[in-house]
DNA sequence: ATTTGTTATCGTAATATTGCAATAAAAAAA
DNA sequence: TTTTTTTATTGCAATATTACGATAACAAAT
């Protein structure tokens, strides 16, 4: 075993527990947090401000890219970070929407 | 490797993303849904409505507790689950803190 | 006291994730 | 062209997560 039965979800219930596991690291999350803070910034920038490997922060890097939330532009020969502002708002709105639900009135407790 | 270097991050970093992957697979979320929904449940119902076994269903209700999601009632030979109110509006904040920064203004892209 | 119904825990197999060294790729500089 | 700088990819090794059968634990009912 040790393999998530995806079909028997729905696909909003997929797709949810997916954006959250890309956050789900506190590698991403430093990441997101220094491009903030920065308004952009390169891979060695994140390599030296986070003291992993190269080969580590890239593949991070790929996965933030990968679901949206940041976008890369080549500038030389080095390659320019920075939020996806769309997509952040989208995936804040998506949150939003299932925090708000509303929790109250339980039955037991 | 494989281990995750926690201690190389803030502990709001760490605490963040420990608290995104409690909600980073489909069936937890489908689990705190179901209980909002019926406004709480018992582990009974989460094995049928789910199609997991009843040992998978108790492990993830028992990391949804050990966060503060949920919180569990012992009733007669039955637990009566519900969401935590209190705690889930504190990770509302917490999540909205995050999301609000401000991510506009970018260098690049 | 025994049975029944419900949940928790243990042990284990399978899959997923993380981290990094080595190396490839690609563009600017020399 | 060769070197330098920067990023991406590949190929492991180690750890973590997921799922479930078996079984324990516990309370209510018989």
């Amino acid at each position: 075993m040790g393999l998530t039965k995806t079909e028997i979800f729905t696909d909003q219930q997929n797709s949810l527990s997916s954006l959250f596991k890309v956050l789900a690291h506190p590698a991403r999350i430093a990441i997101l947090q220094h491009i903030i803070d920065q308004k952009a910034c390169i891979c060695n920038d994140l390599v030296e401000e986070l003291g992993l490997a190269q080969a580590t922060i890239s593949q991070h890097l790929k996965e933030l890219k990968a679901c949206g939330m940041i976008q890369g532009t080549i500038e030389g020969k080095s390659v320019c970070y920075c939020i996806n502002e769309k997509t952040w708002k989208q995936f804040q709105e998506e949150f939003n929407v299932f925090f708000n639900q509303d929790v109250g009135m339980n039955k037991c407790c």
